[in-house]
This record gives structure tokens, sequence and C-alpha cells, in this order.
DNA sequence: TGTACATCAGTGAACGCGCGTTCACTGATGTAC
DNA sequence: TGTACATCAGTGAACGCGCGTTCACTGATGTAC
């Protein structure tokens, strides 16, 4: 028995059934072999789930990269590489939710590599936000990413969790691509300020940051 | 015994342990009855705990009309709004977290008050929308509202989280008002474009939301 | 004032279920002589 | 070829824990006569 047919099985079952309905009798049961059987290929559940994460993580960044056409202007590219981020939620609903619901036991820490795995998705989006805003700060750019990557995320989230007041499916792929493009407008003005403008945005900002919260 | 002691209990249960944190037998203990009492008060503990949600949505409510100063622009006031819903976040994390994370069991469904609760909020979203954006048609307004809020979740909700690649606590409020303008300076342009790129802009969009996904 | 009875909030032991993990054991396979 | 022994993947019953919910019972309080 190897250990990626639990991998795979494990992939299959929280494809279907969510994190949450991963037990480690229908994992035995699915690759055909006894409950203790499980913990001989895999130390604990946590651990396979890690691998299935990552799985999953990588193909997403295939997605990324298939979309990724550099042709495009910085604000189509960026529109482009967030509709392919919801596009893939939506194929692989509940392997991607799950990247984001499942918590380690207290004690034990995300090992390295799937560290890496979740840096290399920010590239995507820091490469056409440097052709965006050449003349930001690195670590604007830095922040610009992970701003603009968690307002993508959180509309698809909220979207397909269909719980709460959200934007419809249908309607996602306009509207992310919407707000990408008016963020893109919106940054490059910023860029491009009369010198006036932009000391009042900068004060501005500084002001709001160093407040206490 | 009173429901409402238990309400308050639980309310302070879930600030201080989280939603997963919140036990029946705890919750006995800290109103200082029986375990069985509970249940004489509470019909399940998913009651108990919409009743939390209930009260932390109002709160939120609240804070978002204090920070709603209507004398400012369009953009200001969603910045406002947006920093508001940060700071509440900030300082109610895990009331704010069980908000999202709680689901209910399968068969029961959201009462009718838990859901205007939740539709109240974006009034705050959609007026000083409609004032950057006097000519939109409605649907795109609701749309927009949402859009907007689920992008400033977003980067609340990562950001909090502390766990996946986010940005910093401390950055949070400057990215989200950068954001957020940045998105106002967009959708403004897009309200008052030359009459071919309004055009373009309009075909884009329609064509890209009736791709199948 | 006293007695009998009804009511009902409050009790907590016990039920029942789910589920991750362990461990003494099995039996097939390989190795030594 | 045959025998004795070692190895080790694989087994599944059992452990252990957590926890929501129930229900037969208690005892204080109120009511009727």
């Amino acid at each position: 028995m190897q250990r990626v047919a639990l991998v795979d099985a494990a992939e299959r079952i929280i494809a279907a059934h969510g994190l949450q309905g991963l037990k480690a009798r229908d994992l035995a049961n699915a690759v055909g072999c006894s409950l203790g059987g499980v913990y001989n290929l895999v130390g604990d559940l946590d651990d396979l789930i890690l691998h299935v994460a990552s799985r999953t993580l990588r193909s997403l960044n295939q997605a990324l990269i298939a979309a990724d056409c550099s042709g495009l202007s910085p604000e189509a590219q960026l529109s482009a590489i967030a509709i392919a981020y919801c596009r893939f939620a939506r194929a692989n609903r509940l392997l991607w939710r799950a990247l984001f619901e499942h918590r380690m036991g207290a004690d034990k820490t995300l090992p390295d590599w799937a560290i890496n795995d979740q840096l290399e998705l920010f590239a995507h989006v820091a490469a056409p936000l440097r052709r965006l805003a050449p003349h930001a700060e690195a670590e604007s750019l830095t922040l610009m990413s992970r701003t603009l990557f968690s307002a993508v995320h959180g509309i698809v989230w909220i979207g397909l969790d269909e719980k709460l007041v959200a934007v419809p499916v249908d309607a996602l792929e306009g509207q992310i691509d919407r707000l990408v493009r008016a963020a893109c407008r919106g940054l490059a003005a910023e860029e491009v300020p009369n010198p006036q403008h932009a000391v009042c945005l900068a004060k501005g900002r500084r002001r709001r940051q160093s407040q206490p919260h």
C-alpha cells in the first residue's frame, strides 16, 4: 500500500464531502486497507491534509500560470488572473475551501514547503502590479499584492459560500473584473499624480495608519 | 434564571475562546445553573449562537453608523466605513469571526430576523456608492455594494487570521483606504466615460459574464 | 392555621454518538542453516 | 528440499475523550379546602 494512494483518496473525499467529511475510517475504506493501516503510511490526519493542500496549491498555481498571458496590459492581466482564481475556486470548491479552513493542532507548525507553496502565488500578482506602478516602492507593491489578493479572495469566498448576502455566482466574474480594473485605474492615478494630490494622499494615509486602533 | 443571562455568558465565552470554545457545560458553569438548566432557557446551542450573532451584527451596525459622517465625499465616506469595519473586527475578533464560522445544522434555516440584521449593513455601503455613481442602475449598485463589502471583508479576514501570507495588521487600515479609494476613482471613471470607452467596457463585461464557467 | 395536592424550575447522572489513535496480534514473506 | 526463526506490513477491536441532549427525579412554592 502506497502513501500516494492515501493522498489520492483523501483528495477525493475532501473534494466530495469537504474537509470535515474526512474520517480515518472512510479513508481506510476508500484505499482498501484497515483503519490501523492508515497510520502506517502517515503520521496523522493533519499530515495527510497538508499533503492534499500542497497539491491543491500547486494546481491552483498551474491554473494561474495558464491564465497569465503576459501580452496583455497590466490591468487585463490582473483581471485575468483574478478571474482564473475565481474559476479555480468554483471548479475545486471544497478542496479550495479546505486550504483556508484547515488549522493545525496547536503544537505543530506549518512545514516550510507548505509556506513556499503559498508565496509562489503572489508572484502572479506582483509582476503585473509592478508594470502598473513602476515607480512604487517594493514594500508598497508587496502590500498591494496582498491587498488585492485578499480582496478578490473575499469576493470569491463570500460569493461561493452563498450563506451570507453575497454577489450571485453568475455575476462573480463580471464583478471581479470590475473591481480589479477600477482598482487598477485608481492605482495608476495614484502613481502619476499632480504634486499636491500626491502629498495630500500620502499625508492622509500616514495619519490614518498611525492612529491608535 | 433568565435567558438574557445565558446570551451574556455565551457572548463572553465566544469573545474569549471562539465559537468552538462554546460548550454547554461551560455555559452552565458561567451562569451558575446546571447543565440541564441551559435547555430550559434555550432550544439548543444553535439558537443561542444565533442570538449572540444578532447582537454582534447590531453592534457592528452601530459602529458603522458612528463612522458614517455623511458630510464627507463619497470616497472618504466609503473609506471611513470600511476602516470602521476593520476596527470593529479587530476589537471584537472572535465574535466577528463567529458570524462567518457558524453554520446551522443541515435541517434548520436562518430565521428572518437574522437575515434582516445582515441586509441593514449594506445600506451603509449603498448610499455613498449611489452618490459616487449617480447614473448607475440599481442592480449595478447592489452588486457593487456587495462586491466592495466582500473585498474589504476579505482583506480584514485574511489580515486578522495571520495564518496565510497576509497584509500585516498594522498596515491594514492604510491598505483598505488605498483600495477603497482606488476603486472609487476607478468607478468614477467608469461612470463618466467617453462614449467609445463606455461601449467597450459594457461589451467586455457582458461577454465575460455570459461565458460558461 | 393546618393538610393535601399540583406545579414547575432546576438538577445532574446517564445516554448516545462520533471519531482519532493505539497496540497486541496475525500471517505472509524472506533468511539462515 | 526442509525446518526454524525473524521481520514487518497489515489488522481491527478497544481505548479514550469530548460533548450535546435527555429525562426521571427533587424540592421549593403556590393553591384549594
